[in-house]
DNA sequence: TCGCGGATGAACT
DNA sequence: GTTCATCCGCGAG
């Protein structure tokens, strides 16, 4: 765990990610969310930044039944069909938020949804909006990393590669053994194996069996 | 540690 | 009216 005091001086916080340009994204969706790991999403908020290290992705791909853009565009679904590197914000069940990258090319709809981050800078912030829970169950699981971050449908199809309020970034970080199975809680597409995670990271959500 | 059920709201059929 | 890529708390083992 990286992060430091909000109020310390610039020079002992550190430095901020450096930004991702959209030529060196894969748009490949499988191979945007192994990329995505070890990347760093920066959430800007009120009080300070939040910022938090991707430990776990699962790919939605064209022609994918579990993928929302399965069945054409949607007012909802929209962002999927942008450019890879935007976001794809929906509610989830009515309680939750889900984040997503839109993958592949302009007009192609597929996505990585981001399940867990590993929470780096600005835990303070993130837990104004999850007090109860402990570092390691800050962002483990989608709904939690978006409700730590404060995601909602405001943020829907911004662009994720350029400093606002909701970016994505690289410190440069190498990951290591990256693991995979099958995606969670799906009823549809229940069989792919399309999720995958930095192996060896407390911060993973889903059970002890999908990650090993 | 696991599995269960309720809460909840919007999109879509 | 149905579906849903979740979370939380609870109770059993």
């Amino acid at each position: 765990m990286i992060g430091s005091h909000p109020d310390a001086p610039a020079s002992l916080r550190p430095p901020l990610p450096r930004l991702l340009t959209r030529a060196e994204l894969p748009r490949d969706t499988i191979a945007l969310a192994r990329f995505l790991l070890g990347k760093i999403v920066v959430r800007r908020l009120e009080g300070g930044l939040a910022t938090g290290r991707i430990v776990e992705t699962e790919a939605y791909l064209d022609g994918d039944p579990a993928c929302h853009a399965y069945r054409g565009m949607t007012p909802r679904n929209r962002s999927l069909f942008l450019d890879v590197g935007h976001a794809y914000v929906y509610r989830c069940y009515g309680t939750c938020w889900m984040l997503n990258v839109s993958s592949e090319a302009p007009g192609t709809g597929a996505g990585v949804l981001l399940r867990a981050l590993e929470p780096l800078r600005g835990i303070e912030h993130m837990r104004r909006a999850r007090a109860r829970a402990s570092v390691k169950d800050l962002a483990r699981g989608p709904g939690r990393l978006a409700e730590a971050l404060r995601i909602d449908r405001s943020l829907d199809g911004i662009d994720l590669l350029r400093r606002g309020d909701l970016w994505i970034g690289s410190d440069g970080a190498r990951t290591g053994a990256v693991g995979e199975s099958v995606r969670i809680g799906l009823t549809k597409g229940a069989e792919a194996r399309l999720r995958y995670y930095i192996a060896g990271s407390g911060f993973l959500s889903g059970s002890r069996t999908l990650n090993r």
